[in-house]
DNA sequence: GATCTGCACTGGTCTGACCAGTAGACTTTT
DNA sequence: AAAAGTCTACTGGTCAGACCAGTGCAGATC
């Protein structure tokens, strides 16, 4: 794996392109994504049942089905028993994104020190962003946040980990980009489900978290003030201050790398 | 959508779980999946052939057939008609996470501008760890990637792309950064696929070839010195000076933001 | 107009069948 | 004995047809 992330490139010409025997179900699901893509179908508009897809497609239910298997497990649609308006296009969600997240951390394909570069890649990216960009509505639910975060020093992991994430959400927001919005979402969500029972279980967690939220009113500070720059370079080394101990020596080159001015 | 990008947030204790009928395949899959996390089923390794999962699974064929659709469009397994040994695990690969980044990046409402900015953060990025991390034979390739380019400045739009492409590839690889490279990856396609035709058809294209091009030899110099902020720094003004025309005047105030220091 | 009821239809599942293709055992040829 | 060809049991891909529990809506009832 990891040989070739991003395959679809222009071939280089000579040589021969491997076969595969396309299946049915995948011309189908082929087919039904084209026409989201193209804009035809939209979400909540619905599919046709699936005895009416057989005749459109020509195949038979099985054949059908598989498709709608595949295209369900990807998030594209829903397909409940009895409801007469055949299958729901849903929205786009990042339940799969974070599922395929997951499993390559799991997999040892994404180490934690990866996860973090990119945390800490995502989210001074949007704090420069979110400095310039802000509204006034929107600063003052990070100050929320912050003071949510104040109170929850006391009440522990859980509560200070839900302010936490209410606070980053709200300056992703404020970044205007909801790539970074939705990446930075996921891998946060990854790198805590791999790591946050050991935050939880620190000896010293209350003083981490009294230092945490020092580093995030500095960042606040700088995105009141409109100095991009500064906010980036508050969130990486409240990141790298927070986690980098997690991170085996070795590794702590690229997340160090990121610091340097 | 992108109200609440990153769903499975811990529940907040009260209130009722929404239920949701399980199906048979689902089960299946889940069974499956959990196999391999505990690492009693290991990529090479082969599942039983259908008519056998049958009988273990005490469903009809119809139903595991669903299932082993499901893991197969998520790049857990293959099968291959009339192989004897039955579906193949998979090794890990980042096909699936960059199919779902695709869609993400195709969602509508995600403009140019939110592109070019996840670009410029992403490849700066890249070009930050690359400088730092990367081997001699890296090296090597990337400057055979910018030779390419330099030869392709005559032969048209279409093979200097290519060089470009390969350039870009190979700083993303040196960047250790599996994540990063596929997003990479992903956003440089989507990217080219919105306004490559305007670049191709562009009335100065010979020039603005060759200005990349000293902007790409510029960033592979910083790489080459190992001065990692300062390859950030020219790669943030090259991939600016290159698309930033194409970008609506009132949405550059979020690339610029990138730009300051 | 609000409520109830029935029905047509949906998706989930099963059974059983046929086909083309494959791997490996078996036979033949050298 | 080694190489070549043949055979066969089994695989996955696809199909047809069936049954069930559930849903939404039209029409009947109040």
């Amino acid at each position: 794996m990891a040989d070739n992330p991003s395959a679809s490139h222009t071939p280089t010409g000579r040589g021969f392109e491997p076969v595969r025997s396309v299946r049915l179900y995948e011309r189908i699901v082929e087919q039904v994504e084209e026409a989201i893509a193209r804009g035809e179908l939209r979400p909540g508009q619905r599919l046709p049942s699936e005895r009416e897809l057989v005749v459109q497609f020509g195949t038979s239910r099985a054949t059908v089905r598989e498709a709608l298997r595949v295209l369900e497990s990807n998030g594209v649609v829903r397909s409940r028993p009895g409801d007469p308006n055949g299958p729901e296009i849903l929205p786009f969600t990042t339940g799969g994104l974070t599922k395929q997240m997951r499993r390559l951390a799991r997999a040892d394909g994404l180490s934690l020190s990866q996860l973090l570069v990119s945390r800490m890649m995502l989210d001074s990216t949007a704090n420069r962003l979110a400095a310039v960009l802000r509204t006034e509505a929107q600063l003052a639910e990070m100050d929320a946040a912050i003071e949510q975060m104040r109170t929850a020093v006391d009440g522990g992991y859980g509560s200070f980990s839900e302010a936490d994430f209410a606070f980053h959400e709200a300056i992703a927001r404020a970044s205007g980009n909801t790539l970074i919005q939705v990446c930075n979402g996921v891998v946060r969500d990854t790198v805590l489900s791999l790591i946050s029972d050991k935050i939880a279980h620190a000896r010293n967690a209350q003083a981490l978290m009294k230092r945490s939220l020092g580093h995030h009113e500095q960042v606040l500070a700088a995105i009141r003030a409109g100095d991009g720059p500064e906010a980036g370079r508050a969130s990486l080394h409240s990141l790298y201050d927070y986690y980098a101990s997690y991170v085996p020596k070795a590794e702590r080159a690229a997340l160090e790398a990121l610091l340097d001015e």
